[in-house]
DNA sequence: AGGAAGATCCGCT
DNA sequence: GCGGATCTTCCTG
C-alpha cells in the first residue's frame, strides 16, 4: 500500500542532471487517478536519454518536432510518444532550460489497481509482475496514452510520489534496450534497474549487444 | 513522393 | 527466433 502521507515530488527532483534523476527515480511511485479508477506502481526500471548529443534520443542533433516538443519544455512533465504504430511509451522530462532530456519509464512493480490494470491489458491471466513490465505495457496498464503528453507530474491526477530510495547494492546498470542503431551510444550503461526484481523487463539480447558494436 | 526503420509486444514455431 | 501490427519521422531522388 501507499503511505497516506506520501509527498508529491516537486519540480526540483526532475530538474537535475538526467543520469542522477534516472537513478533517483528507482523506488519512487507513479500514481494515476483516472476516471476509471486509481492505479499505482513502484518504478523498478528506467533509461536516461540525454538530448542533442545522444544518438539514441529523439532530440539527437537538436531536432525539434511536434512529437518531441514536450522534451524541450520544463522538467517534471510527462513526455508520451507513440511508436511502432500501436504503442505508447512515457518519460519524465529532466533538466529544463532548453536542454531536451528525459528518463524513459520501462517497468513498475504494481501497488494499486491491479484488477484495473488487468482489464486495461485485456488479459486476466497476467501475473502481477507482468502487468507493467516493458514501457508500452506500463502505459497500457496505467491508462497513459497520447493525451497525457505534456502533463505536469508535480500536480494533478498523474503524479510521482516520494518513497525510500533503492540501496546501491540493489541497483544494476546496463546498456539501453533496442537502441542498436545508435552506434557507440548504444553501449552507454544508461539503463538502471532493481536487481532481481521480477517486474523488470528482459536483459539486452546477445544479438542486440553484437549489433550494437 | 515514397520507402525504411523505430526507445515494442504478442503469438507461433 | 520471426513476423505482423501500421504511426511518426527522416532520408533520398
Amino acid at each position: 500500500m501507499i503511505a497516506a502521507d506520501a509527498v508529491v515530488l516537486g519540480r526540483e527532483f526532475a530538474a537535475r542532471p538526467t543520469l542522477r534523476v534516472a537513478r533517483a527515480l528507482l523506488g519512487k511511485i507513479l500514481v494515476h487517478r483516472a476516471r476509471d479508477g486509481i492505479t499505482a506502481g513502484r518504478i523498478v526500471e528506467v533509461e536516461a536519454y540525454r538530448g542533442p548529443a545522444d544518438r539514441a534520443a529523439h532530440t539527437f542533433g537538436g531536432r525539434r518536432t511536434p512529437r518531441n516538443e514536450t522534451m524541450w519544455g520544463p522538467a517534471g512533465h510527462l513526455y508520451v510518444y507513440f511508436t511502432y504504430g500501436m504503442h505508447y511509451c512515457c518519460n519524465v522530462v529532466t533538466r529544463g532550460d532548453g536542454l531536451p532530456e528525459a528518463v524513459l519509464l520501462r517497468a513498475l512493480e504494481p501497488l494499486e489497481g491491479l484488477a484495473l490494470m488487468r482489464r486495461r491489458r485485456g488479459n486476466a491471466a497476467l501475473a502481477d509482475a507482468a502487468l507493467c513490465r516493458g514501457p508500452a505495457n506500463l502505459c497500457r496498464a496505467m491508462g497513459i496514452a497520447g493525451r497525457a503528453d505534456g502533463t505536469d507530474l508535480t500536480r494533478g491526477r498523474l503524479v510521482l510520489l516520494d518513497a525510500p530510495a533503492i540501496p546501491a547494492r540493489r541497483v544494476a546498470r546496463s546498456p539501453r534496450i533496442g537502441v542498436a542503431y545508435a552506434g557507440a551510444d548504444a553501449a552507454l550503461p544508461w539503463r538502471f534497474y532493481v536487481r532481481d526484481n521480477p517486474a523488470v523487463s528482459r536483459a539486452p539480447s546477445a544479438r542486440m549487444a553484437r549489433s550494437a558494436g
